[in-house]
RNA sequence: UGACCCAUGGUGUAAUGGUAACACAUCUGAUUUUGGUUCAGACAUUCAAGGUUCGAGUCCUUGUGGGUCAACCA
């Protein structure tokens, strides 16, 4: 960790650093990573993640792993073993034991009641709706509960009544007595428990009434003992709260809130309501679909830990609102994968070529580098025959300037093999090329010591070794650069038609055949691709993670 | 018409009162048996106006622009 001195420090490190200077805390630095069970987590997730535990490692603390479970309508144990799947998948170790809120419910009602013999806190029996009307607006002080002023024994009556079960749902509510004038909305009476007769993932039917965020969460901090409590910029105009509720509670030391920018990435939408409507409704296939900026869908797409938390790291941490490009995300994964995918031949759109003057019934081993970025990498051998496929991409009967592939007339090398020349083509009934005839100079097979330059190199699988495979082409999700920000449209009709393309009839190097699910591999001139979980051994089939960077097509466009 | 927060190249982040920099993106060129990688280069930045100071992106004031807040959500 010396060697991040050189590295400037964001405004939280900035503050640890100070907080350590001044002694602060005993010296001591704990984070939490506190996620609602609600949805899986997401790229904006991983962000936090690292902030958190990242904090933990830089300073030699700790990170807690806490559920924040205080609204069992909401949540799901399915969810809670997705976050903690993603979270562990990242790379990052919590301290101790899983932590959840619902493991404070019994501290938390007992503050809440030494809250109320305080005069602290108090019941309302209003609903909701007039409770709102009182609360004012931003301009406007509102208006003292009627029951605002009832005894304290009472209150404790009441409020033990609630816990109890007495009344239905919506019938009281635990308000914190702050101030009703504040020109802050949160301070203006707070809601702190409500009733809820509903089932929960961990307490089971042990309560009806839960507490909210607001008391809840610096009330988990405090029991826990965390120092820095950072969470987004929307919360910035609860801290005052936070420190309130602390201050009902509080001795020695005191976690202390810091709120910074969330991140946004164009071309996607990042709020779990979304996410959760487009996996409900199908627009994907599941939470963990490649498409989604989920945990679960980046890594099923074949995105690393590594690369994930070099973007977290790149973006850095600050509090102005930030719109980070899709593509340094796909700049991450690509600068990993080129450097430990090993490298292999698919065509993924196949051309048959005949080289006419190659004997029949012959197979040759062309031997290759696995990974020329790795130098440890192996090589494998390749067959290689009569006949081939290559990209349809890689012919062109009548080709623009600059084209280095193949047309008729054109040499073009065949990577680890022969220079090879078109000598003819065919067509179908609409013209499409069906097949290409081709002839190979024996002189100028690879590693054969010198031989004439040509300008393009192909990819190619022998037509007689090759095995099937599906491959599932990405693109954005979104056609729209920030799809929820248009009023007038829902985000759901900026939805990209051809975010995803399969191909079924794709040729692959016959190696492929055995792949583990997840293995990452450079598709040889196309792009990063993995094998998807849909895998079975007759169809292998691979996502693409993310194309090569393409100068070529960058520039006819 | 309140409170709180924010403002640096196209994007994001630094510069901690002392030469405005790094990455991505874009564009050149070199290398290359991947139109990849690598290498070299180019482009381009302090919201505005006052003030403090020898000196301001940084501190102060005002303005402008943007964000957040009126769930029994988190």
């Amino acid at each position: 960790m010396e060697l991040q001195n050189e590295k400037s420090l964001n405004f939280i490190e900035q503050i640890i650093e100070t907080d350590l200077e001044n002694g602060k805390n005993g010296n001591r630095v704990l984070t939490r990573f506190p996620p609602e069970p609600n949805g899986y987590l997401h790229i904006g997730h991983a962000k936090s993640i690292c902030l958190n535990f990242g904090l933990g490692i830089k300073y030699n603390g700790q990170t807690n792993l806490r559920f924040d479970d205080t609204n069992p309508v909401k949540e799901d144990e399915e969810y809670v073993d997705s976050i903690i799947e993603d979270v562990k998948w990242l790379g990052f170790n919590w301290d101790g034991e899983i932590r959840y809120a619902s493991d404070y419910f019994e501290q938390l009602y007992q503050w809440a009641v030494q809250m109320i013999k305080e005069g602290k806190a108090y019941v309302d029996d209003q609903p909701s709706e007039l409770i709102s009307q009182q609360r004012g607006t931003p301009q406007k002080p509102g208006d003292e509960s009627p029951y605002r002023n009832r005894t304290i024994e009472e209150n404790l009556d009441l409020f033990e009544q609630m816990r109890s079960g007495k009344f239905q749902n919506g019938e009281r509510v635990l308000r914190a007595k702050v101030d009703m004038a504040s020109p802050n909305m949160q301070m203006r009476d707070p809601v702190m428990y409500r009733i809820m007769h509903a089932h929960h993932h961990r307490t089971g039917d042990q309560w009806c009434i839960y507490p909210m965020y607001d008391y809840a969460h610096g009330q988990s901090d405090y029991i826990e003992n965390i120092t820095h409590s950072i969470c987004t910029l929307e919360f910035e105009n609860h801290r005052p709260l936070y420190n309130w509720f602390l201050d009902q509670v509080a001795n020695g030391d005191r976690p202390q809130q810091i709120e910074f920018a969330r991140l946004n990435l164009n071309y996607t939408v990042m709020s779990k309501r979304k996410l959760l409507e487009l996996v409900k409704d199908n627009y994907v296939n599941g939470w963990d679909d490649p498409r989604m900026p989920t945990i679960s869908g980046l890594r099923r797409r074949g995105y690393t830990p590594e690369s994930i938390r070099n973007f977290a790291d790149r973006i850095g941490v600050a509090k102005r609102d930030n719109v980070i490009e899709f593509g340094l995300l796909e700049f991450m994964v690509r600068e990993h994968l080129n450097k430990i995918a090993d490298r292999v031949m698919a065509v993924i759109n196949p051309l048959k070529i005949t080289l006419t003057n190659y004997p029949d019934g012959v197979t040759e081993d062309i031997e290759l580098v696995n990974n020329p970025e790795d130098p440890n990498s192996q090589s494998r051998k390749l067959p290689f025959s009569k006949h081939l496929f290559i990209e349809q991409d890689d012919f062109m009967i009548d080709p623009p300037k600059k084209y280095f592939r193949l047309s008729p007339g054109s040499e073009v090398r065949l990577k680890g093999a022969y220079i090879i020349r078109c000598d003819e083509y065919r067509t179908d009934e609409n013209g499409k090329v069906t097949e290409l005839l081709c002839t190979y100079d024996p002189d100028t097979r690879s590693g054969a010591g010198e031989s004439r330059k040509v300008k393009g190199t192909l990819h190619w699988v022998s037509a007689d070794h090759c095995i099937d495979a599906e491959v599932r082409l990405y693109d954005r999700l979104f056609t729209h650069e920030a799809p929820d920000s248009d009023k007038d449209h829902d985000f759901k009709e900026f939805l990209n038609p051809n975010s995803l393309q399969v191909l079924a009839n794709c040729k692959l190097e016959p190696g492929l055949k055995e792949a583990a699910i997840g293995t990452k591999f450079q598709f040889q001139r196309i792009g990063y691709f993995c094998v998807d979980k849909d895998s079975t051994a007759e169809m292998p089939v691979f996502n693409r993670t993310v194309t090569l960077k393409d100068s070529w097509s960058n520039s006819t466009n």
